[in-house]
DNA sequence: CCGCAATCTTGACGCTGTAAACTTTACACT
DNA sequence: AGTGTAAAGTTTACAGCGTCAAGATTGCGG
């Protein structure tokens, strides 16, 4: 458990770093199944054995490199937000954009970070790593949540809709053509609103 | 059935769709990363590279596996659509509570179904078996479009905030807590009405 | 200065996908 | 009926992968 501000300690000079980095630069040219321990020791100049002094096996750089990944996620959402009008609905259609914005720049590492499913028993630790970029939208979401509604209510609707929507343009569904962004923010901008 | 001493056969009775419920076998009881060429085969009781005959590497069998599981899919949907009230909303209401429900009850054909992206090669294949499935969530949507107004939107609010959601279960986002489905079907209700 | 622990290397093993060469079966044609 | 050919399955081989064990190297604290 080494911390950030650690001076280089011994042979190479930070290999846990330079090995998460020569994994998300693996995704970004190669997609998810690009992404291997040896490769991205090659791409560090270690051996292939090296890694494992540093990662609990593949799902270890792989919990390593979601770690990092939502630290970004989180960033590019506050980007988009900080950059909008500063009004609670103005902030939700920040997040939103942010949160495509990271979904298309490198979808290899959306895919990543979200590739993680409840039964694995790395998910608690996975977890822990994104829930500072969910507390983003959580706290998004709080000023928009009508008195006597559960918040979760309202956080699931934004999350299920974007979440979603991102996932369908990777998966290609709108083809060339332009995206429908514009129905997914006008059903957004109803959520916490009377009927 | 063939008895353990069995002199090699050279026609197995159908062994590319064997091949395709023993991988559909491996996802269910090992998730994604069980799936593989050689286990299917094995499970078939072929030698390993016999599948190299029937599907083009395995790309090519999960791009097969995929086409079966759209065809479980729609069947899933239009089940419950059947099931219920049978007016536009009613059966709305239906289409995705079988969404939901194929998703949880088959999470890793779920996730292989939607495992494929734009930059792929297959992707156009994939989507020639997609779309029945798909064209089942458009009919449904079709009595709700009002006029004047693009069916897309329509079509695209439903489908990313119910995907959306789906997904959500399954990286267990929720955790063990009853999951909020009524908040995303209140949601849903109120897409196509006027504001 | 010495010992020790952390770090990295080397070598090996089993599993995976894939390709090539070979064998067996099914079927169409004369 | 006999034959030739294509399809289907087997065997062998090879490279890449994750992982483990054992050995070498390095830097730091006693």
């Amino acid at each position: 458990m080494t911390s950030a501000d650690d001076p280089p300690r011994h042979h190479h000079g930070n290999l846990r770093q330079a090995l998460v980095e020569a994994g998300i630069a693996l995704l970004k040219d190669g997609g998810l199944e690009a992404l291997s321990l040896r490769k991205c020791a090659a791409r560090a100049g270690v051996s292939h054995a090296a890694p494992a002094h540093h990662f609990d096996g593949v799902d270890g750089l792989r919990v390593a490199i979601a770690e990092e990944g939502f630290v970004r996620f989180r960033q590019r959402m506050l980007d988009f937000a900080d950059a909008g009008a500063q009004t609670p609905r103005g902030r939700l259609h920040g997040i939103c954009k942010g949160y495509l914005a990271f979904a298309r720049e490198d979808p290899a590492l959306y895919d990543l970070i979200f590739s993680f499913r409840a039964t694995s028993r790395l998910i608690k630790e996975v977890e822990l790593n994104a829930d500072p970029a969910y507390q983003v939208l959580r706290d998004t979401c709080a000023p928009l949540v009508p008195p006597g509604t559960d918040p979760v209510v309202i956080e699931t609707q934004v999350w299920s809709l974007v979440h979603g929507f991102a996932l369908l343009i990777l998966t290609g569904r709108f083809g060339p053509d332009p995206v429908p962004e514009d129905a997914v923010l006008a059903l957004l901008d109803r959520i916490g609103t009377d009927p």
